[in-house]
RNA sequence: GGGGGAAUGUCCCGAGUGGCAAAGGGGGGGGACUGUAAAUCCCCUGGCGUACGCCUUCGCAGGUUCGAGUCCUGCUUCCCCCA
């Protein structure tokens, strides 16, 4: 975890040198293991959702790293967690997901893991696990005698996140309390079934990635590890992978790559060079060169970054069209058919609709309210000018060059396209 | 089992005297200034309607009242103390 030794192995050097690293359980151990040959690491993912978002993408990245250092990455889906829900947020409960939901989503990520990692049967192929396979088949008793034994109740609630929600008298179910267990024996079951010696994730998971480690000892009498990242916040203390219009989804059918392109072009300046090491494969090198750019030259910076995000995520076509379509709407002030588009029947265009209407229905505004609001603010633009009638009705007439622009500030654009 | 508290604008925290679309934050959105940055300042932040307006909101269900987030009854959930 100090900085000060200096890692022998390649994987953890790198992890340190681009700013993985928050904690690591035995670090100078985990580097004998990682120097001497491949090991095996697996990250855990929720399956609650169709796609995964930024948030995620350190964890991804991390992998990727693993397995750029010729070591094996194992993608555990957390298909059978997921089937009880997550009680964390226990305040809205969560409608419970199907079987078929989580299989959908689990296949619907598989297609980002694919974008960042190799898949395959070889020694550094990554693999995806799903803990349903085991957790589903876990009998209670069994599973008291073979690992409840290993926990104390009494280390259980020295856990931060026991003892916070404890100090804050907020309600810790039985069920929220095993999940840690649940999480060991994921642990467990990949040191035994693929001799996986690492388990990663954000300094959220520590506890329980050091309860896993400690499983697997007093179990297996074997070593492994753990190593967490840091919380991921913007510079000036924002959480990190938000932005104009909610998620930034990984999926190009949630989140399309030009929104995927401005969420990292707008990155604060002073996380450029962060952000660069952690989420690009671009040599320190060049990070330290970027990095030293001031002022607004910084900005050229940002859309390297940008384009070797999107690059990676979707692809070398999708992110020259994402930073064309900015170049045209920023630094032309035009047009470009990758901006986002909304298609409207002809024949209602040709009738009129109210502006308030259409705004909200192309996803500028959540209710016409909203879009008035925005309209008497002065944020809401047609065509480039400012329009604070919200009420005004938009024609055929309002065409340019076969498109209506509609603006909400100055980064939220649509191209209304009858069809 | 007994006693005492709590649940508020469906993002979060949180004030609330019988007249309340409901204080104040945070978060979010917009504007100004800039460099598609940060910081700062200003505006907005339940839905529908062009509008006098209508509708829906304070855990759930009833009741008192011209009128209830506010009073009464029952229920649910959570917290604390006693057993």
């Amino acid at each position: 975890m100090s900085a000060d030794q200096p890692f022998k192995s390649q994987f953890l050097k790198t992890m340190q040198e681009r700013g993985y690293i928050h904690q690591i359980t035995h670090p100078v151990e985990l580097d004998e293991a990682a120097s001497k040959g491949p090991i095996t690491a697996y990250i855990g993912f929720d399956a609650t959702a169709s796609s995964l978002h930024v948030g995620h993408m350190i964890q991804i990245m991390m992998l990727r790293r693993l397995q750029q250092a010729g070591h094996k990455p194992i993608v555990l889906m957390g298909g059978g967690t997921t089937k009880v829900g997550d009680p964390t947020f226990k305040d809205t409960q969560r409608p419970l997901l199907t079987d078929e939901q989580i299989k959908a989503n689990i296949d619907s990520m598989k297609v980002s893991f694919a974008r960042f990692l190799t898949f395959g049967d070889g020694p550094t192929d990554a693999v995806m696990v799903d803990n349903a396979d085991w957790l589903d088949k876990l009998g209670y008793v069994q599973f008291l005698r073979d690992y409840g034994v290993h926990f104390t109740i009494n280390r259980m609630l020295t856990f931060d996140s026991v003892k916070l929600r404890l100090e804050r008298e907020q309600p810790m179910t039985f069920l929220e309390f095993n999940y840690m267990l649940m999480q060991a024996t994921d642990f467990l079951e990949l040191e035994r079934t693929h001799g996986c010696v690492l388990q990663m994730g954000g300094s959220d998971q520590w506890g329980n990635i050091i309860n896993g480690v400690e499983l697997i000892r007093r179990v297996d009498q074997k070593p492994s590890f753990g190593l967490t990242t840091p919380l991921l916040s913007t510079a000036s203390g924002q959480k990190m992978g938000k932005t104009v219009g909610g998620a930034v989804w990984l999926n190009a059918d949630m989140r399309s790559p030009y929104d995927y392109w401005q969420f990292w072009r707008n990155t604060e300046d002073a996380d450029v060079g962060r952000f660069m090491k952690l989420f690009t494969d671009l040599s320190m090198e060049d990070i330290a060169r970027y990095e030293a750019m001031q002022g607004a030259d910084i900005n050229e910076a940002k859309k390297v970054l940008a384009n070797e995000a999107t690059r990676m995520l979707h692809g070398e076509e999708a992110a020259h069209a994402a930073a064309e379509a900015a170049r045209v709407a920023f630094e032309v002030g035009s047009v470009s058919g990758d901006m986002p588009t909304f298609e409207i029947a002809a024949a209602d265009l040709e009738a009129g609709v109210v502006l308030a209407a259409l705004a909200t229905d192309a996803g500028l505004a959540a209710s016409r309210g909203e879009a008035r609001r925005l309209a008497q603010g002065g944020g809401l633009r047609v065509n480039d000018a400012a329009e604070a009638d919200a009420n005004r009705t938009i024609t055929s007439a309002d065409l340019v060059d076969g498109v209506v622009k509609l603006a909400a500030g100055k980064k939220k654009i649509v191209l209304v396209k009858p069809v």
